[in-house]
DNA sequence: CATTATTGGTTTAATCATGCAACCATTCTT
DNA sequence: AAGAATGGTTGCATGATTAAACCAATAATG
């Protein structure tokens, strides 16, 4: 592939977004970290990865700062994946694309999971808001560039 | 690479998502066109992506029903690619990577470009709501399976 | 109107990334 | 202590991506 192309240097937050998260499995991996798996085993059986690449991934996610390698909570040396709080940062992503299938990539009557409060059973809703409150879509917005310091 | 795996029988609705939208380069060129990119060519000098590639993933895009291929406003026979509904859709999603770019990936002093409300100039937000409208976290959720016909 | 440049690709060859399978060291379990 | 599970690593085959050359059709220019 010739080296893919790193957008580390791009000054679009989505692009940088993408430069850490955007491959393949990357965002997979953090959902299951959202659905609480923690182990190695436990990705590489939910995912079907092969295992050198689930290494490698697990390694960069944990350098980015998105997972961390705790010891596990039952005392052995065995490790296991954890999202930091930087990691739970995509929370928003992950709804933001599952609202997006939900409503696109399934038929009607179609089984599929939802993600509820877990205080009352009902779905959660994203939404996209003016200051002032007002929901507020792609065609009442632009993209400004802050110049450097602001 | 053995065939990537496809995640359409998933019935996780993120994971459908990234099954559509999941590679490489599909949301930068949606990002793109949010950002009102239309021609091949603009695509193609944007992200210095190779043309086989960007044909390619256009024709999937649109395939998918993200990207429609339209007549040029001007008259001419030439086409241009533009948002549908369903991609426009996609909105939230590039919302939630700006954002988690904004806040994570950038120098606190950095520069970078900002989404605004085009009327007020004010930053937009994006919140998780329960239906009660209070704010909700990813340790106050449960993904719960529907089951067929719900 | 003839020429040239632009657009929007296709094709080819080289290179990189990924998947699969085999292997291995360490740690649990019994 | 023996066997199984965990969490990897390594090597090879193959698919995916790239860069570069090429090309047909349209648009712009003299």
């Amino acid at each position: 592939m010739v080296a893919r192309k790193s957008l580390k240097g791009d000054y679009c937050p989505s692009a940088r977004s993408l430069d850490v998260i955007g491959d393949w499995w990357s965002l997979l991996i953090v959902r299951d970290a959202f659905d609480g798996l923690t182990r190695f085993g436990e990705f590489q059986k939910s995912l079907g990865i092969a295992k050198n690449i689930l290494t490698e991934r697990l390694r960069t996610l944990v350098a980015s700062g998105i997972l961390e390698l705790v010891p596990t909570s039952e005392g052995g040396t065995r490790m296991e994946y954890r999202l930091t709080a930087m990691g739970k940062d995509l929370f928003p992503v992950m709804v933001a694309l599952r609202q997006f299938g939900e409503r696109h990539l399934f038929a009607p009557a179609e089984e599929h999971s939802v993600l509820v409060d877990r205080a009352t059973g009902q779905p959660v809703q994203l939404d996209i808001r003016a200051q002032d409150g007002r929901a507020i879509g792609p065609d009442e917005t632009v993209i400004v560039k802050v110049p450097e310091g602001e």
